[in-house]
DNA sequence: CCAAATGTAATTTAAAATGTTACATTCAGT
DNA sequence: ACTGAATGTAACATTTTAAATTACATTTGG
């Protein structure tokens, strides 16, 4: 696994939120039972994606997150670059001590550059096509295919 | 960094390999001085890429790694499913334990799979753009360059 | 004022990547 | 056949990263 599963667990509880958005809010520790992990990581997701403008925490009794904006417009490129982006953080890893004096150790990194940032733009190209509301829909029709049956 | 180093260091090995294609062989301790690793970590690699029809290793004296294939028909995404591909290791991972009494928790799994897969799919048609003769050229190149001046 | 919630720092735990050691095996050259 | 140089690989150690946990300050609705 590359890609930790923060991203996922983001998706999942936007999904959530979502869902809920007529209704009511979602505090860190119904969705940290929902997602099945710690509710303290929830609160940070919570922060990374308010930053990100994707939704709006409030503090205190009653308080919780709600999205910020028509899930239409939450890709999942948007999440990703929320919840993963640190200021350049690469998918694939360099190894970090080539031996300078070797024509191939001296220039491995200025090579590898172009390829490496085109193979993560192609990645986000593609998540850019799936969006939160899309998500979201393909959960209620699934689950109303069972409730039909 | 979420795709380790070992991509990295492939390539960095084989463009080695390739320089050195007319004259030498290649024994994993130059390798691993030139990529500042460990020979092991290279004699793995060499299995790896043994398996995948990419180079060929002899053993014994005089023994180490050559091309099984001209360097034109060896892409990025080859050597990354070479290194990389244990089956079923997607990029992006998804958190192991989700409620399934949750409506969400059900089926987030499902409804993950088609956007990661097209997006893991996406990445691998980029990589397929770039060859091993494209890199090592390039790495002629830049050392012509500093050597010309 | 109280209870319910987030914010966040500090620590611990667990998992994964990487490095190291050791030794068996292979093979070219003599 | 012997020797030395190389890979193959198992076992273990180390380092790094992710994730969970604990603790407590802060905020806020009622």
């Amino acid at each position: 696994m590359r890609i930790n599963t923060k991203c996922s667990i983001a998706i999942h509880s936007l999904i959530l939120i979502n869902l809920c958005a007529d209704t009511h809010k979602l505090n860190s520790e119904t969705i940290a039972r929902s997602t099945g992990c710690n509710p303290v990581i929830i609160r940070n997701l919570f922060r990374q994606l308010q930053d990100s403008g994707i939704i709006r925490v409030t503090r205190g009794a009653g308080g919780g997150a709600c999205l910020n904006r028509p899930p239409e417009e939450i890709s999942i490129l948007d999440i990703y670059l929320a919840v993963e982006a640190e200021p350049d953080n690469p998918v694939i890893g360099i190894h970090l001590n080539p031996e300078p004096l070797c024509p191939v150790g001296a220039y491995i990194h200025e090579v590898l550059e172009e390829p490496y940032r085109n193979i993560e733009a192609a990645m986000q190209e593609e998540m850019k096509k799936y969006s939160l509301h899309m998500l979201t829909e393909r959960i209620k029709r699934l689950n109303a295919e069972i409730s039909g049956q």
